[in-house]
RNA sequence: GGAGAAAUGGCAGAGUGGUCGAAUGCACUAGUCUUGAAAACUAGCGUCCGUUCACGCGGACCGGGGGUUCGAAUCCCUCUUUCUCCGCCA
């Protein structure tokens, strides 16, 4: 959520960045601004108010204790008339402010001044691309689906009968890869100073609403009724709302956690080739790194994030590309956004397997997530959160790209974690 | 699931209708003292909204929401959470 004195101060500059997301918010924000004077008028007239009925209550309190009980009714009879004034503009602060954080809710974050325009994921731009040529394969080679198939690894048909399409099983070997990856990406992250978390898999509304999953993707997560909770789609959203309503210190930043969980999507409407298999699922395993820092540090720290999630996919052996993605690509609470695509020799295409944001104060000022400067003023800190990796599309990547005539081969660093070096 | 108790500032903990944004202690910050530190002493020390160049001023907030009253941390209703006991249970 953006906040209205950065729109009023800032409204051509936003407006103009707004442009790349082909975005014209011009009336939405007029209407903001307009709304927001409205309302700062109506909360003078109120606290105007307020303070008379606080100061003759004073008064009639005083009046009675001399005795003076005429001149004490006289001006309880003032009280009930401003009373009403009172309530009158309550009643309309109490319609006008809704309406504007409801108006402001459909603003999506300003992208940063170096995201591309564009509409589709064809205008993403190749910030790094693959060093050397694709990989190719032979006539032979398989698709995830043939070769979990062949080796008795992953069982669709068993997550159907179960559950339903999406969400597979995995067994024996592949449930040890899985679980092996999971571990690698922690430990990795833990080199890296990312505190572990283990969070809760369910959150209430409040989470939901903070890391901005509500309400602009509400269609998009499991929702259990009963109790009004919903099943996570990403570790960001319980991870990220520990800092809900918290002034840390300047001295902690930066903050940085870790946690692995499962994460459920509901993915309505997607059929076809490119949802087969793991490349589409409604639920998948995923290692989340997050971190909080300093306003002036977030986009070093983005950096930093790249940088290790790079360092992930060059151990497990992966040919990689970096995208930074357009304005008509990037996510809604998003300002700068790198997705990282892994290529799959057999299906022949990039498969997204990472992205990493920096949401600067989009998520924080949702969840009044503050810190005290230097001037002891409480300033909003930045949020940025990557996926360190997700687990479905980094095992099929793994094993297109590693087959072999006799198996699929364990990438070194990956050894130590599955204690075997082939899949066969 | 049943019965009872409670919810106040970073923490502990007073306050039961007006002078309470709230005593006191601890913690924290600054200063005095000291070669330095500790101790002692002095002062400061919540969040949000509005207004102001600024000092400041006005308003809201004592778990959330609603009500009674001229006036509510204090009385009433309701919800939530926590604790204790009983039951059930991984």
């Amino acid at each position: 959520m953006l906040q209205v004195n950065f729109l009023k101060n800032n409204k051509e500059l936003v407006l103009n960045r707004f442009k790349v997301r082909g975005l014209d918010a011009a009336e939405t924000v007029g209407k903001v601004l307009e709304m927001d004077d409205q309302r700062k008028a109506l909360q003078s007239k109120l606290d105007n108010t307020q303070a008379e009925i606080n100061s003759a209550s004073k008064e009639v309190g005083k009046l009675f204790a001399q005795g003076k009980q005429e001149e004490a009714n006289g001006i309880k009879a003032r009280v009930a008339e401003l009373k009403e004034t009172q309530k009158a503009v309550n009643n309309e602060l109490a319609e006008l402010k809704p309406a504007l954080q409801d108006l402001l809710l459909t603003l999506p974050n300003v992208p940063h001044e170096s995201v591309p325009p564009g509409n589709t994921d064809e205008d993403n731009e190749v910030f790094k691309a693959w060093h050397t040529d694709l990989p190719t394969l032979d006539d032979s080679a398989q698709p995830h689906w043939e070769l979990a198939k062949k080796y008795d690894i992953i069982d669709f048909e068993l997550g159907v009968k179960i559950t339903g399409a999406g969400f597979p099983v995995f067994k024996g070997k592949g449930a040890q890869l899985k679980r092996a990856l999971i571990n690698f990406f922690l430990n990795e992250a833990r080199d890296a100073g990312y505190q572990e978390i283990m969070p809760p898999l369910l959150v209430n509304e409040a989470s939901a609403f903070a890391t901005g999953q509500l309400p602009d993707k509400e269609g998009q997560m499991y929702h259990v009724t009963a109790q009004n909770f919903f099943l996570i789609p990403t570790a960001e959203v319980p991870v990220t709302n520990i800092y809900r309503d918290v002034i840390v210190k300047e001295a902690d930043f930066p903050i940085k956690l870790t946690g692995h969980t499962p994460c459920f999507r509901v993915e309505a409407g997607s059929y076809g080739a490119h949802v087969r298999g793991l490349n589409r699922v409604h639920q998948f395993d995923k290692v989340e790194i997050v971190q909080i820092v300093h306003p002036e540090k977030s986009y070093e720290t983005l950096q930093t994030m790249v940088k290790h999630i790079e360092g992930l996919l060059i151990k497990l052996e992966l040919p990689y590309r970096i995208l930074r993605l357009c304005g008509g690509d990037l996510g809604f609470t998003s300002a700068l956004t790198f997705d990282f695509e892994v290529y799959s020799a057999a299906q022949k295409r990039w498969l997204e397997v990472s992205s990493v944001s920096n949401f600067e104060t989009f998520q924080s000022n949702r969840m009044k997530l503050r810190f005290k400067n230097e001037n002891k003023k409480t300033v909003l800190a930045h949020t940025l959160n990557g996926s360190a990796l997700a687990l479905a599309r980094i095992v099929a990547s793994l094993l297109e790209n590693h087959q072999t005539a006799d198996g699929i081969t364990i990438p070194k660093a990956l050894q130590p974690y599955t204690m075997f070096d082939k899949i066969s």
